[in-house]
DNA sequence: CTGAAAGCGCTAACAA
DNA sequence: TTGTTAGCGCTTTCAG
């Protein structure tokens, strides 16, 4: 492109990126232009980002690329990240522990600029989070708070107390709990998804003195199928429950089938409650009652944090509580009698 | 780490890359190794891309993040590119046709190794297309078959046709498709998505005997909202068509809600048929009959192409066609009457 | 079996 | 206002 336009490499990279102060007469700007053109000269990105030390690209863990919820956040990931100039790279581990370790290890090689992870093993990752940290790639958790990691927390925790205050207003106290968050494919049992949501029930439980059955726990996988088998379990308790609660709407629509083909009505026999309000959660029949989660601004937080942190690298981290809301619908109603 | 380990750069990049035909005694690999992990070495990726002139990565191109069905599709690519040491880029264009083109055009400045497209304005697109090959990246396209591309076509045209003699052999002459395939943000109506369908349907009126009032076909946006729209039409129509086809399992489902907040049973008084048969159609109440697609199988085949050809480039253009298969759940029966 | 050296495509000091 | 030059971190011929 230098050599079509006669001048030199300098010039034609600070004309095409536009260096603020490098000033170019508009003769050979135009000229430089219009050679980029008729060589459909498109500037190789892995170089730029070799040489610039930066890649603008955000990487981003999911836990489960089938929970709409995920996908939620993704988009509003990208949308934000899309405004700023950056790009995201996606990956999801399905709740897989190895999964998990090697997307942290490709992210860190890819030097993306910094990271966004949803991540469940964070025990077990220590290690290479504080890898990817001494890389100089900020970290912003979506989840849990860590000390000394920007975090963004929603507050599922309030969100179950409202949701099982809403249940026991309405008469109900024998509540089963489908808690899908246990990794299938892996022994670890540190998962920490839903751990507020597992303690806001316990607590809940405690103060209203409702009915405390183990059994009324049921951990189970993240597939619909495992929280098919869970729902059987609950189902099959004496007295049985009068309400269950699933760990996300998307478990949510399963437990509610089951239920249903077990010739049950909802909210008639049984209430049923989820979190997240994914966007499907109000088109079931009975639309959904739900814990929203407003999952979009949720990622556009969250890219924020991270570019907060990249400009300034010495700021004290950052934890941000994401209010939750309790959206009444169809599917829960005082129990029979 | 060269120095650490007392030798030079290039025998560290040999025992490191595990390059083949490098003979390397074993001393010097075990004194790589140790200076390698006592230094947390990380090779740069970019630096490997830049040298390598291959990225190892696959960029994937879908319409819409909102649809389960295109998560299916992408965790299928992944899957199958993670299993051949490929990394896959995901973007969603939200079937927005500025969108789109950004998309390709990052994608292709990034030197991803090659493309999986399922792209929506193709023929606007062309260029862009064309800009990519030129640059040596091949593309295998998801949808309609292109002449000189490799191809993955789902045969939704067939799987259309029976649901359609399906819902007939029940008794149905009156059915009404939500066809929510046109891009909101966009003015131009080229969108390729569902032709295959529509052509399917207005074959199978022709052939049957159908009723054929222009209104039974609405054209709508790709969100739920505009499929609520576009139901609230179809049932305002008198006489009131029997059954309704949506062009996919996630727009069904609100077509399945509106109808019953209309007060009408389903199946009872109307019939409901999607396409895709993504994970949640068996969990819906009524069970939503569909035409199923194998989303997972028809990413893993697409990676299989893009790397067959990304391994032998002479190749002729293959046209993979993807076989459909109607799965008759719950949601359609014989019409009232 | 190992090392020296060239260079991937680009950017940014520094000179002119 | 423009050009010269030195790398970014790695791979890979080619010689030793």
């Amino acid at each position: 492109v230098a050599r079509r336009a006669g001048v030199s490499q300098t010039t034609v990279s600070f004309v095409l990126n536009r260096t603020p102060n490098a000033r170019i007469s508009e003769d050979v700007r135009r000229r430089v232009w219009e050679a980029a053109h008729s060589l459909d000269y498109e500037p190789n990105a892995v170089a730029q980002s070799l040489r610039r030390r930066s890649t603008h690209i955000i990487g981003l863990v999911i836990p489960d690329a089938s929970n709409p919820h995920f996908w939620q956040i993704a988009r509003g990931v990208e949308r934000r990240a899309a405004d700023l100039g950056y790009s995201v790279w996606l990956t999801s581990t399905d709740l897989n522990f190895e999964r998990e370790r090697r997307a942290l290890a490709s992210l860190r090689q890819q030097r993306v600029d910094g990271l966004i992870l949803q991540v469940q093993f964070p025990v077990t990752l220590l290690r290479e989070i504080e890898a990817i940290r001494a890389h100089g790639q900020p970290i912003v958790r979506i989840g849990r708070p860590s000390p000394d990691l920007d975090c963004l927390i929603l507050d599922y925790g309030a969100g179950c107390i409202e949701l099982l205050d809403h249940l026991v207003a309405l008469g109900h106290r024998r509540i089963g709990f489908v808690f899908g968050t246990t990794a299938p494919n892996s022994l670890r049992p540190e998962v920490e998804l839903g751990q507020d949501r597992l303690e806001a029930y316990r607590q809940a439980v405690e103060r209203h003195g409702l009915d405390r059955d183990a059994d009324l726990v049921q951990p189970c996988g993240p597939e619909p199928e495992h929280a098919r088998q869970a729902t059987g379990c609950l189902l099959a308790l004496r007295p049985r429950p009068t309400a269950i609660i699933a760990i996300n709407d998307y478990l949510a629509i399963t437990v509610m089938r089951t239920v249903i083909e077990a010739g049950l009505h909802v909210p008639g026999d049984l209430s049923i409650g989820g979190f997240d309000d994914i966007p499907l959660a109000q088109y079931l029949t009975p639309a959904l009652t739900t814990v929203r989660a407003n999952a979009e601004t949720v990622g556009e937080k969250a890219v924020d944090l991270l570019l907060a942190r990249l400009k300034d690298p010495g700021l004290s981290p950052q934890h941000l509580l994401m209010p939750t809301s309790l959206v009444v619908r169809e599917s829960t109603e005082a129990p029979p009698h």
